[in-house]
DNA sequence: CGAGATGTCGCGTATTTCGCTACGACCGAA
DNA sequence: TTCGGTCGTAGCGAAATACGCGACATCTCG
């Protein structure tokens, strides 16, 4: 990266994790090109944060302690604060990053990188690309390829499926499911597989898994 | 810390998350009197390692990609490797520090912690004391005061049930949990059965339920 | 009208679950 | 020391389920 002169791209953290958080201010300020301007650690801080230091870039943790950091690109979308996302997230699934994508980040690693990997990333943002490690990208682009309009996440099941889906995350076998909506067992089967196409979910064990964070987290799309 | 010369403390580092591990090394090499002398992401180089340095002490993240660090400290200890162990974990529950605590390790600490709590862990360690931070301490005291209550029903589940009761509760099937640890299918199955008898659970969806909402709930305790 | 989305279902095979058995190691009580 | 219990590990066979395919009738919207 090209430090030319006193023009520094300035960064803002917002990690609940300190010794992540120091991690990346490190990794960050050692690079000529750049400096760490803030730190926040929940979304509130994070919000007021970007709003009045109106950062470069701001690098964004999705599990934060209170609301996701998805709640806050969506957020600072509303408020029309154009500052460009990088989302770090534990999560390794096509699912996340379509969610972050759409909801206006400009990019999505996972925690499990390399600092190279993670400065990679920073930079392709700051270039105003949109970055995305290659396998997820392949992953997303595949549905994208095959024609499908896109909405964001469940908001593409219809109605049957988001039934299916919603009792699945209440712990409903698939029997159960098939007894209680009154339909054959292989119909709920049908629904299952469309739902794990739409979500790009891989097996029953990660359809489990989002139906019942999608139930808990109160039918609200905070991942 | 004494530098006392020549003499530093060597560390062995065991952390699957590069990024962590690279600001633990900094920041242990940092430190005058210690040294980062090796470092591994799964306990099967971690005990090569340990064995052939013979470090001052290790520093051994709970949650590896294969069999947990709970392994590694119960394999040394089998073999009689005595080297002082401090964990490094995401929970911040009693439940597991009373466990690798019982494991035989010398100090639990949470990735919550800033790095200040960390070197001070390791500080005692090298001391030769046993480091708890309070909050937990006095949990796992309370519990053994009130005279071993099984409030939780996770805490009657083994290590190894515990073990593959958190891998489910991240989503991964019964075929990936047998090739992360290592085990036999059969195997996996069998402790899936046992936790849905200790849990009262019915079928493997409400395995899945329980697994999840335990896992997102340890998530959230690690304010 | 016609293309596509939706709700419904079946089939055959692959995979998983489930209940049962087993066995050595260890541990604590009798 | 012996006995009973728990723990980690594993196999087996029957039943259930998942999965990939196809099918067909509505319905909707350009």
């Amino acid at each position: 990266m090209n430090t030319e002169g006193l023009q520094k791209f300035r960064v803002v953290l917002v990690e609940d994790h300190p010794m992540f958080r120091e991690q990346l201010a490190q990794l960050i300020n050692k690079e000529p090109g750049m400096t760490v301007c803030g730190e926040a650690d929940n979304i509130h801080d994070a919000f007021q944060l970007i709003e009045s230091k109106a950062p470069d870039i701001a690098i964004v943790d999705l599990i934060l302690k209170g609301p996701s950091g998805l709640e806050l690109i969506k957020n600072l979308k509303a408020k029309e604060i154009d500052v460009p996302v990088l989302v770090l997230s534990m999560h390794d699934e096509a699912l996340y990053a379509e969610r972050v994508l759409k909801a206006g980040a400009r990019g999505y690693i996972t925690k499990n990188e390399v600092s190279r990997e993670v400065m990679t990333a920073i930079c392709a943002v700051l270039r105003g690309e949109i970055y995305l490690p290659g396998r997820i990208a392949s992953r997303i682009l595949e549905t994208v390829a095959l024609g499908r309009k896109s909405e964001n996440g469940v908001t593409q099941l219809t109605d049957r499926e988001l039934e299916v889906f919603e009792l699945i995350g209440h712990g409903r076998s698939t029997r159960e499911i098939s007894n209680q909506l009154h339909l054959g067992l292989s119909t709920v089967d049908t629904y299952r597989a469309r739902i794990k196409t739409k979500l790009h979910l891989e097996n029953s064990s990660q359809l489990c898994h989002e139906a019942i964070r999608w139930v808990s987290a109160g039918q609200k799309a905070s991942v």
